[in-house]
DNA sequence: GTAGGGTTAG
């Protein structure tokens, strides 16, 4: 109970030769204190003017102790201004600081948000050493100067010092990207030099700036090499694998190391999360939630934010917003997440109204991203383009390319197809693959073959390898009767040697992700799935259904190609559902590329014979369908 | 005294 304490005054004379001072208790008792603690003691209660008396008749070394106290008290409580008083007090006392102290000063900046100021006081240093070389460095770093960071490294190594691993550790989290690669790489070798290569922060550092530049066999090799691994390496090789959309290899890897008792924290599911959503494994999603709650971990919003992502991913928007709605506190992320969810589903007055009601925080670019996507895979065209234009009103968020994207998305959505190209003309930007490649889907949805035309040839120049661009072209002349026309899409194919991305669709049940491949001969079911993609095509052939053999772009007769069609990897996992899964629940099917025409038609109408629900979620979003209709209103 | 991993889109 130090705060009510009365420091006894001893005389001046004294004070110097003191090495500690004598308090009263509220009870009396004498306790010492040497006297950077009671400066300290004064500072932490607001007293630090006398502290800085106190400080002017110290004999030097006892200065240095008070300084060091009082200096790290402002750190710690981030009290700029009391760092200040401090700074200015070294000064006018001319006291001549250490390299320890200004590094220590320098510090105090950087942590109080005065960047400039601990640039300034590292330029005024006498004499500079190791520590702050990287103190100024990781300032930099942190706050997102790469370069200015990885200068000041060089310049460092200019003068002949060298790093230590607090450096490489800091130097090497700045060598991010494609562009820092070449520098990483550098670092690395230095790091090899001086055997500080398995050491686990600069380990860490150096796996994670491999995977963030895609080297994802460098970042496994780093890992594979470390003597020490604790929970920031093991969780940075599980996201590398995560940001890479390694999916797969990230769950693996995670299992791996937590049989192997890893520890884990928040940032671990966090990241593990992502490659879940992105895998629809829901049942694991589940199994992670519980997980945390039941190591007790607190409410850290990352984590909350993957959970969202990854329920809303997985079509459990019910749980996804649970989780929104116990949140104690919220970030833009939070609002990005749940708002993406809603839109994924095509659920436009939802996005709107959630919108409306963001509190407490600004919404950023990717808001506006998931609120436009939202109206137009909402169909509330009107709404969507209020939005666009009330950010174009906005100074304050200038709309991106991707912003303009979506515009175009909902103009051709809407049937607006002129409309829409005369805004890609008078849009500030080239147009992008991402635009040609949405109105290509509304010329084909809205029979517009002429556009179709059009914009088929600018997607094509840009993209010429990509099947399914050929394929909606193809099925928008076969809608059109121009036979002839799709003949010729399938000449043009092979002239460009396209190679297809192969469809695969997987399907979760028991806890297993079943995953097919079109014209799946390997699958250990592969006669029965095929048998009842059978019996569901007789089926729904008696309420109207025909194949749409425009998708088929292969030279071949049409028998084959309805058995092409009956192949897609989609037809199969359903198929494998209805067989394996319990009566009545939803049907959940995940594929890697668009759905097609054909199938999209299949699963609707078996939806209708089966009076199952489906919900397949392909590149673009959900398609939830039900009694033969598709919550998409059959645009995608 | 100085260090490493993280959540939303495309």
């Amino acid at each position: 109970m130090l705060a009510k304490r009365t420091p006894l005054n001893p005389p001046h004379s004294k004070l110097s030769s003191l090495s500690s001072y004598t308090f009263l208790s509220q009870s009396s008792t004498q306790i010492n204190l040497p006297p950077d603690a009671h400066l300290k003691f004064l500072c932490l209660n607001g007293r630090l003017k006398e502290a800085l008396i106190e400080m002017s008749i110290l004999g030097t070394d006892v200065r240095f102790r008070g300084y060091d106290a009082l200096i790290t008290e402002c750190v710690n409580r981030k009290a700029l201004r009391e760092g200040q008083l401090v700074h200015s007090h070294m000064i006018k006392t001319h006291y001549r600081a250490p390299v320890y102290l200004d590094t220590r000063l320098l510090i105090m900046y950087d942590k109080c948000g005065k960047l400039d100021d601990a640039r300034e006081v590292f330029d005024g240093m006498p004499q500079r050493n190791i520590v702050s070389w990287t103190a100024m460095i990781s300032a930099y770093s942190q706050r997102g100067f790469q370069s200015l960071a990885f200068g000041l490294f060089r310049w460092m190594l200019r003068t002949g010092l060298f790093p230590n691993e607090f450096t490489l550790a800091t130097v090497l989290a700045c060598c991010i990207g494609h562009l820092g690669l070449e520098h990483g790489r550098q670092v690395h070798s230095l790091a090899i030099k001086n055997n500080y290569n398995s050491h686990v922060y600069v380990g860490s550092s150096l796996l994670n700036m491999y995977a963030k530049a895609s080297e994802i066999h460098d970042a496994r090799m780093v890992f594979e090499f470390l003597t020490v691994r604790d929970v920031v390496s093991c969780t940075s090789i599980i996201s590398g694998y995560a940001q890479l959309n390694l999916d797969n290899e990230a769950l693996e890897m995670f299992r791996k190391l937590y049989n192997q008792g890893m520890e884990c924290n928040y940032v671990t599911f966090a990241s593990l999360l992502t490659s879940l959503a992105g895998l629809s494994a829901l049942e694991y999603g589940k199994q992670v939630h519980g997980l945390v709650i039941r190591l007790q971990l607190p409410f850290y919003i990352v984590l909350q934010n993957s959970m969202i992502y990854m329920y809303a991913k997985c079509g459990s928007l019910l749980y996804a917003r649970r989780v929104f709605d116990y949140m104690p506190e919220r970030t833009v992320i939070s609002w990005n997440a749940m708002l993406l969810g809603y839109g994924d589903h095509g659920l436009g007055r939802e996005v709107l109204c959630l919108f409306k009601s963001m509190r407490d925080v600004k919404s950023d670019a990717v808001t506006y991203t998931a609120v436009l996507s939202g109206c137009s895979h909402g169909g509330l065209t009107e709404e969507g383009l209020g939005v666009f234009y009330s950010m174009v009103g906005d100074k304050e968020m200038e709309p991106e390319i991707g912003h303009y994207a979506c515009v175009v998305d909902l103009l051709g959505r809407a049937g607006r197809i002129e409309k829409a190209l005369e805004f890609i003309r008078n849009m500030p930007f080239e147009p992008s693959i991402a635009m040609w490649g949405s109105l290509l889907g509304a010329c084909r949805v809205h029979g517009n073959v002429s556009a179709g035309e059009y914009v088929a040839q600018k997607l094509l120049s840009m993209e010429p390898k990509n099947a399914g661009n050929y394929v909606i072209l193809s099925n928008i002349y076969a809608d059109a009767g121009r036979w002839e026309d799709v003949v010729k899409v399938r000449e043009m194919m092979k002239e460009n040697t396209v190679i297809k991305e192969p469809g695969k669709s997987s399907i979760n049940l028991n806890k297993t992700v079943h995953t097919f491949r079109s014209g799946d001969r390997s699958h250990p079911q592969k006669d029965k799935v095929n048998e009842k993609v059978r019996e569901l095509y007789e089926k729904i052939r008696e309420v109207g259904y025909t194949p749409d053999l425009s998708c088929v772009l292969h030279d071949v007769d049409d028998e084959q190609k309805e058995r092409i069609l009956l192949g897609h990897s989609e037809k199969l996992a359903i198929a494998f559902g209805l067989m394996f899964s319990s009566q009545g629940g939803i049907l959940r099917v995940t594929k890697n590329l668009r759905i097609c025409v054909d199938c999209h038609n299949f699963a609707k109408l078996v939806s209708k014979v089966t009076k199952r629900e489906l919900s397949v979620r392909d590149s673009k979003r959900f398609h939830l369908m039900a009694n033969g209709t598709c919550s998409c209103g059959d645009f995608w």
